[in-house]
RNA sequence: GGACGCUUAGCUCAGUUGGUUCAGAGCGCCGCCCUUACAAGGCGGAGGUCGUAGGUUCGAACCCUACAGCGUCCA
């Protein structure tokens, strides 16, 4: 493509789907086990089949695919695995719900066609997300991409649970679980929502055996009664010690209630005194075991009271239960009061049915044996977190961690490997064949396995190591796990990440590591080595992006009005590392006036290559160093800044300084200034040759920092490197990422084009404040003296630039006045004024000027500065700043003072001529 | 109730180990300009006693304490 067609304004869709299309089938995002290079690895957390790119997955996945690129780019062998995962519950109800549409039930179609249905649907709409992703321009490693119930993945999955089951970390047992009566199925708690309800707290009498007194019992679930089998106090509280020991009556039932103590208790809350439901409330679940307490179940699994209910409540809903409970109650004379309160409630996330805490069978994972080293790697900062605070809240969690409820009463998911004989004797076996010999029992008997499949986290959880093979011990897990960098939201720091390092250093125990010998060192064991938690993306007003709000933009629309890389880099601009980001689309117009900014940068620079290059051979593979003048020197000196603060802030994670850094060098040092600067050496009367050399070095260093800036916006990026030269095949995305060269790095180089900026700065607002047309050219008396003027003196160059740049940037012609020792300069007639670096500059404006104006524009200055001069002279008066304060410090405000003074003494002299 | 985070310009936010003209950026606002890369742009300007009250220090937006408001997680 030539120049000319290079359109002026930068057009995303032209160029996006063109360039993934190239990388994705030129292999560029593959990698392979290369002994050569060291490996940089990163899984995605697997979005969910039924899901659609949200503007949370975009945070995510830019942030990832910024660290593989820039990775990539550094020669690291980059590997960025992406997959999907089943999401059990949430996908079997999305196919539950079509099927309702036929009036059809799951149970019509029975287990194994319904599942099947379920892969149709998976096939049909289970790649949305993954399609939407690549709009993103994410470099996965495609030829990688995983599902967590595809075969391997599923084998793994098997091999976890019986290599646990078989080492006595899993095991069945009655537990509180979370239960949805409308799914009858167990719940993670993650799938509970917990919203804030009215409902009534209710105050019921329980006579003591023995005694005329009663304790008062608040609840706010009456109906659980039926099941209570203690009630329990606080035993610091003095108002009810004497109860402790003593019984009570449950009424209704008349069942003995032991009245015991616990710390657990809170005194302000209801009465003080509480009724104990361990089957029916997971705190009293857990102080039942605590007191060794019987737990009596009263509901069936559809929430309907069981037979062991008093009869006159049998087959009950629980609230129809309640309402007949408490007219008994009330009837009975044991109902005190009844007062409105509001508790929070919670609902299944599928189906908004309130969830019942629940007794059943289900499977668990004993956690605390996993969790101990678990906790150790993070504690010795073997796996960092970014920010770092999120280690205390996973260290609280490991340390108080409880067993996992791992089995989900649903079809759709791994189906626990667990078989059973007829006699209730069961064992975990990779295959029927294999249960029946560890069982014993012949061809003859029927063994079933269990019907119960696993939580979809118990997949996740071997993510960074059964995406790469295992069981098998391939080269691919030597190589690329431990993982480096996982990125992820903070809210499921317990559900996924504390699991992925318990798994990961439980099953990677004595494979070969990297160096083909047996993993044994800790650091070596664990999934990954930084974990980077993500900004949680908020609307304009700051509040949660819902789908019921509908305040949450379709990414892919964003996308197609402002461009991929528009919504990468203002996504990643906004996100500083640990705080909220308050998202709205019109913020793209950032990125994408960004990226219009570097593709005229580009268009500039190519159309001027075609002037003066033309059809040439040309290369960019070094820099020019030829005529090279204080400008030039001074955009290499900027540029190695930001390559070295670019690898400082992604380094430390903190990608938001990172595009700031590119930003600003790219639109204030590149185009505002450099590429100003180097005009009137194009358009002048250069030889041939320095102009061939300014060109060249400039498309250099635009080259440069299209590197810099490809990890972030990779389409525009990509699009005007290819235009720059013939790259012969090259893509952006393997080029080498730009090194600090530290020799270019030039503080005296920047203070003294600096300078320059200052002088044409101050010109341009004595313009714009007294409204000297732009197209009016006007002369500019630049009086020099000290080090400046010696400078200027010596260095003829500096004057010839500083003439040129001011005739472009200024629209003024220079006249240099030099001022040796105390001899005075006398100012033009109607002279706006100013002072820079203490050089006078005078801008005569003969019949112009509003000397009003200039007067007043002098006085805010002088008055500026004499504060500045003030709050100097206070400290230096201050006889403990100078005896306390280092001596550079001090020696810095005296320097200060001084100049601040000389430069008041000049304004006032102006403002004194402007009176003639 | 416990833990953590936040509070700086009209809005959204930077501000590193306390000291350089440190009080900044983007958006918005005001003025001028279609200057041959870019009006999705250029140039200039206005605007904040850095949540409140104390403390430490020669010196605090930055460190400490308390309080207020907002938010998140855990119980």
């Amino acid at each position: 493509m030539s120049t000319q067609e290079l359109s002026k304004t930068y057009s995303p869709a032209d160029v996006e789907d063109r360039w993934y299309a190239h990388w994705e089938s030129s292999g560029l995002f593959h990698a392979r086990v290369n002994r050569d290079k060291t490996p940089y690895t990163i899984v995605i957390p697997p979005p969910n089949i039924t899901g659609i790119l949200t503007m949370g997955h975009v945070l995510n996945n830019t942030l990832q695919d910024i660290f593989v690129r820039w990775k990539r780019m550094q020669g690291f062998e980059a590997c960025w695995i992406p997959g999907t995962d089943h999401a059990g519950i949430a996908t079997q109800n999305a196919v539950e719900k079509s099927l309702a549409k036929e009036g059809k039930h799951r149970t019509d179609l029975g287990r194994e066609k319904f599942v099947e249905l379920v892969w149709k649907w998976r096939d049909q709409y289970g790649s949305t997300i993954i399609r939407q992703l690549r709009k993103l321009g994410v470099s996965c490693d495609w030829e990688r991409e995983r599902f967590t119930l595809d075969e391997g993945l599923s084998n793994a999955v098997k091999e976890v649970f019986i290599r646990l089951f078989e080492k006595g970390l899993v095991y069945r047992g009655k537990y509180i679980v979370n239960w949805c009566p409308f799914h009858q199925t167990a719940l993670s708690d993650d799938e509970v929502d917990h919203a804030e309800s009215n409902g009534n707290l209710y105050y019921i009498k329980y006579p003591i055996l023995g005694s005329k007194e009663e304790a008062i019992v608040a609840t706010t679930r009456p109906e659980t009664m039926l099941g209570d089998t203690a009630l329990c106090v606080n035993p610091k509280d003095e108002r009810f010690k004497h109860l402790i020991g003593k019984t009570a009556i449950l009424p209704i039932v008349n069942r003995h209630l032991p009245i015991i103590a616990d710390e657990y208790i809170d005194t302000s809350f209801g009465t003080g005194i509480m009724k104990v439901t361990p089957a029916h409330d997971p705190n009293d679940f857990i102080l039942g075991q605590r007191h060794d307490l019987q737990q009596i179940n009263i509901f069936d699994e559809t929430a309907r009271m069981n037979a062991t209910a008093p009869k006159q409540y049998e087959g009950l809903d629980r609230f129809e239960c309640r309402n007949r409970l408490v007219k008994d109650l009330q009837d009975q004379g044991f109902l005190v009061k009844i007062e409105p309160y509001v508790h929070n409630i919670g609902k299944c996330y599928r189906c908004h049915t309130v969830v019942e805490p629940w007794l059943s069978d289900q499977w668990f994972v004993k956690m605390k044996p996993l969790a101990a080293p678990a906790l150790r790697v993070v504690h010795e900062k073997k796996i960092r977190f970014h920010p770092d605070r999120w280690q205390k809240v996973y260290e609280h969690w490991m340390t108080n961690i409880r067993d996992w409820c791992i089995s989900r009463q649903i079809w759709w998911g791994h189906r626990i490997p667990v078989y059973y004989t007829p006699d209730g004797a069961f064992a975990a076996a990779r295959n029927e064949a294999e249960a029946r010999t560890k069982l014993g029992v012949g061809p003859d008997v029927p063994i079933r396995q269990d019907e119960d499949v696993l939580d979809t986290w118990f997949s996740s959880w071997l993510w960074p190591f059964s995406t790469l093979g295992w069981p098998e011990e391939s080269e691919d897990l030597r190589y690329f796990n431990p993982t480096d960098t996982l990125v992820t939201a903070p809210d499921i720091i317990f559900f996924w990440v504390a699991r992925m390092v318990m798994a990961n250093m439980e099953f990677m125990k004595g494979l070969p590591g990297r160096d083909g010998k047996p993993r044994k060192k800790e650091e070596d064991l664990v999934p990954f080595r930084d974990v980077y938690f993500t900004s949680i993306i908020r609307d304009a007003q700051g509040r949660k992006m819902s789908k019921s709000l509908g305040n949450s933009p379709d990414p892919l629309d964003v996308i197609a009005e402002y461009g991929a890389d528009a919504l990468r880099f203002t996504i990643a601009y906004l996100s500083p590392l640990g705080q909220d980001v308050l998202f709205s689309s019109e913020k793209c117009e950032l990125g994408r006036n960004f990226a219009n900014k570097i593709w005229n940068a580009g268009r500039f620079l190519l159309m001027n290559k075609a002037e003066i290059i033309g059809d040439k051979p040309f290369s960019l593979d070094t820099l020019p160093r030829t005529d090279l003048d204080l400008a030039d020197k001074w955009i290499l000196s900027r540029l190695n800044q930001a390559i070295r603060a670019m690898d400082t802030s992604l380094t430390e994670f903190h990608v938001n300084d990172a595009t700031k850094v590119l930003y600003d060098f790219l639109w204030h040092d590149f185009c505002d200034w450099y590429v100003e600067l180097v005009k009137p050496r194009l358009y002048g009367d250069e030889p041939a040759a320095v102009k061939e050399a300014v060109i060249t070095r400039a498309l250099w260093v635009f080259d440069q920092a299209l590197r810099l800036l490809h990890p972030v916006m990779p389409f525009v990026t990509e699009e005007l490197w290819q235009h720059l030269t013939d790259r012969k095949g090259q893509s952006l995305v393997r080029a080498a990422f730009p090194v600090a060269d530290e020799r270019a790095i030039n503080a005296t180089v920047e203070e003294e084009l600096s300078f320059v900026m200052r002088v044409i700065e101050a010109v341009r607002t004595i313009r714009g404040e007294l409204n000297v047309a732009p197209s009016k050219q006007i002369e500019t008396v630049l009086v020099l003296n000290g080090e400046i003027g010696t400078l200027y003196e010596n260095e003829p160059e500096y004057l010839k630039a500083l003439m040129s740049y001011m005739d472009r940037l200024g629209r003024s012609t220079v006249q240099p006045v030099w001022q040796r020792g105390a001899e005075t300069v006398r100012q033009p007639k109607h002279s706006a004024s100013a002072v820079v670096s203490g050089q006078q500059v005078y801008v005569p404006l003969e019949g112009l000027i509003d000397i009003g104006a200039e007067r007043a524009r002098l006085q805010k200055e002088i008055d500026r500065v004499r504060k500045l001069l003030e709050g100097t002279q206070r400290k230096l008066e201050n006889e403990s700043f100078i005896s306390k304060a280092p001596k550079d410090v001090v020696d810095n405000e005296r320097a200060k003072l001084k100049g601040f003074g000389d430069t008041i003494a000049k304004l006032e002299g102006s403002r004194k001529n402007l009176e003639d």
